[in-house]
DNA sequence: TTACCAATAT
DNA sequence: TATATTGGTA
């Protein structure tokens, strides 16, 4: 008998032999782990004339269940098992089966019970279960089969008054679910409804979709923060500097306002996460300080978040640009160590073989091409927005003059100009940045004496005051934004630095490499050799660096070009770095969410790898949402 | 009205 | 912490 004559019969009002026969011969899937305790528990219910199925696995548990869902009338599962969770296929089991299921375990903690009913289960069984417990379990087959054709026929609204659903618990299986939903819809229609319903799970809904659309971009949000400021703390470890020690704290919008000259973003952007905006960007990915900064600083990261992201997502989007380029040269490592990164930390359990070169040039081919895949993450660009974009060719066409205050009032300007412009961090201002360091800008004259000085020297200063190296041997240096002898001291400043790290790795650079030490071989010589002319000082710098301090290269040539190219470093990296290599606590969260796309590599049309790149995207896109014009990104 | 989404509650 | 619910908004 099976339980649809049970119900049929029932609701025809005609209880016959069989239903009062019922339990005998009820159908139950029997599942733990425990060999001896499925034996016993075999036997049990075999006694109350039960037909019983045993399996050892969750998993076959739940394969033997969606090949015949008919087949069964009642599961009977043990909470603790190696395969699976119970608890998740409990989960599953009521999303796709809406099966009674019983939960088994020897633990009789209130929490874990409580757990066990929250996420469906119709009854939890203490072990040792006794046999007059296994024979009042078909009540729970019955009582199942009365409620659903009521649900069924009666509004959504009645049967919530009387029967509160049961809590979805996003499984890997559910959550692989959404991510394809989110993949095959793309960004902009990956909205709750109709992720909905492109997961088609039975008992899932709206709500529940988009709280949980809300969670994951909560969490990248969080891992954002948290490594954003991890990488600032090394940051200053390593280089020292007034500019990243001020990222810590949040206040000083108003500053912000006043030089974005806008005054649509309101303190509840800074303070909402998903508010998304410059501030919000600047807020989540950032965790800047924009007290005290110069105007140019303040808006590189927004700057250069989205440039660095744009190259990034370029090489996840044409993975099969051909390789060989002169731009490698000049935008190398920058992509490498990128993608280096999360290979090797975040998606070493991928398992995906991937070539270094590869990747290099994929990059820097994919920005250069200026060739856009057919991707719904692409809109249109904003036709008032030349390649060059708002702030990136000012500033770089404007700031020649070092240490003039020119340099910073281009900085304002160029800052101003990516609000204004919204959108100077969109593809095209990627594929121009590509164009712009590979061939108009070859490192030249100006790069040396205008962009690194100019940076740098305040960033010399800063380690007059704050660095947590020892760096008291140049503290001749003096507020050098004027005169060209800022330069001079910034370099030996930098050199004093880097032969301090070099002869007392302080412990912040041994926390440093925690975090760098998954970098490829490319070396901070190699790097930076290609990229800065033979400049006497920088050249001992990199030779200093090369020494000792092989992963740090990758970080300070970023900042160099990053700094070349429109003033984004720090946060290009920081932004990048961390949404590749989310410190370990942040981490397990991470992979709990990204592993099963990882592990089904390709799902997407558009290509993601991963839900994080989606949820970037995502998030980008909300960032858009708050300028005016500017629809470019991904 | 519907759906979205940030905020808040559990 | 994960998920549900609420409430403002488009």
């Amino acid at each position: 008998m099976t339980v649809e004559e049970i119900r049929g019969n029932m609701s025809g009002g005609e209880r016959g032999n069989n239903y009062d026969n019922f339990p005998i011969g009820m159908r139950v899937l029997a599942v733990d782990d425990d060999p001896i305790c499925l034996k016993l528990l075999d036997g049990l219910l075999r006694k109350c004339q039960y037909q019983v199925t045993t399996t050892s696995q969750a998993r076959m548990a739940l394969k033997m269940l969606r090949e015949n869902r008919d087949r069964f009338d009642l599961v009977i599962s043990d909470v603790h098992m190696p395969d699976m969770d119970g608890f998740k296929l409990l989960e599953l089991v009521g999303l796709e089966m809406d099966l009674p299921v019983i939960m088994l375990s020897a633990n009789s903690d209130t929490k874990l019970v409580r757990k066990g009913i929250d996420h469906g289960a119709c009854d939890y069984l203490v072990k040792p279960v006794r046999i007059e417990e296994l024979r009042n379990i078909w009540q729970h087959v019955i009582r199942k089969k009365k409620v659903e054709p009521k649900s069924q026929s009666k509004s959504n609204d009645q049967d919530k008054s009387y029967q509160k659903r049961a809590r979805v618990v996003w499984s890997i299986e559910l959550h692989r679910k959404f991510v394809a939903a989110v993949g095959q819809l793309g960004i902009e229609k990956a909205v709750p409804k109709r992720i909905l319903d492109l997961m088609n799970v039975d008992g899932l809904t709206r709500e529940n979709v988009a709280s949980h659309l809300q969670a994951i971009k909560y969490r990248l949000y969080l891992k954002r923060i948290n490594s954003v400021q991890t990488q600032q703390a090394n940051m200053v470890a390593a280089l020292g500097g007034r500019d990243y020690v001020r990222m810590g704290s949040l206040d000083g919008l108003g500053d912000f306002r006043t030089l974005g000259g806008s005054g649509r973003y309101t303190h509840a952007a800074l303070s909402s996460y998903s508010s998304g905006g410059m501030l919000g960007r600047l807020n989540s990915a950032a965790g800047l300080s924009v007290r005290n900064l110069a105007a140019s600083q303040l808006l590189q990261p927004s700057h250069g978040q989205n440039l660095s992201n744009s190259v990034n997502a370029f090489t996840k989007l044409n993975p099969s640009i051909p390789p060989a380029s002169q731009n490698a040269s000049l935008f190398q490592g920058i992509p490498a160590s990128l993608e280096l990164d999360q290979l090797q930390q975040s998606k070493s359990s991928a398992h995906i073989p991937l070539d270094e070169s590869r990747l290099l040039t994929t990059d820097v081919l994919g920005c250069s091409n200026n060739s856009l895949p057919n991707n719904p993450m692409l809109l249109p660009g904003n036709p008032q927005q030349p390649l060059t974009g708002g702030g990136f060719g000012n500033q770089h066409s404007q700031n020649i003059t070092p240490f003039s205050s020119d340099s910073f009032n281009t900085g304002v300007n160029g800052s101003s100009n990516f609000l204004e412009h919204g959108r100077c961090n969109d593809w095209q201002n990627s594929v121009q940045l590509s164009k712009f360091q590979s061939n108009s800008f070859p490192l030249t004259e100006s790069f040396i004496n205008s962009h690194l000085p100019q940076i740098s020297a305040r960033e010399a200063a800063a380690h007059l005051q704050n660095s947590p190296l020892d760096f008291t041997s140049t503290t001749s240096v003096s507020p050098p934004f004027e005169d060209s002898r800022g330069e001079i001291q910034f370099r030996q400043s930098m050199a004093s630095a880097v032969q301090s790290m070099n002869q007392t790795p302080s412990q912040a650079w041994a926390d440093n490499k925690q975090q760098y030490s998954h970098n490829s071989n490319n070396t901070f010589g190699n790097n930076l050799s290609s990229q800065v002319p033979n400049d006497g000082s920088m050249a001992s710098l990199s030779h200093s660096m090369n020494q000792n301090n092989e992963n740090f290269g990758r970080r300070m040539d970023m900042s160099l070009i990053g700094r070349s190219s429109g003033g984004s470093s720090t946060l290009v990296q920081h932004t990048e770095h961390e949404k590749l290599t989310p410190d370990s606590r942040t981490r397990s969260n991470e992979e709990y969410l990204l592993e099963p796309t990882k592990q089904q590599v390709g799902f997407s049309p558009q290509g993601y790898d991963s839900l994080d790149d989606l949820m970037t995207a995502m998030k980008r896109e909300q960032d858009g949402g708050m300028l005016d014009e500017g629809t470019i990104w991904i």
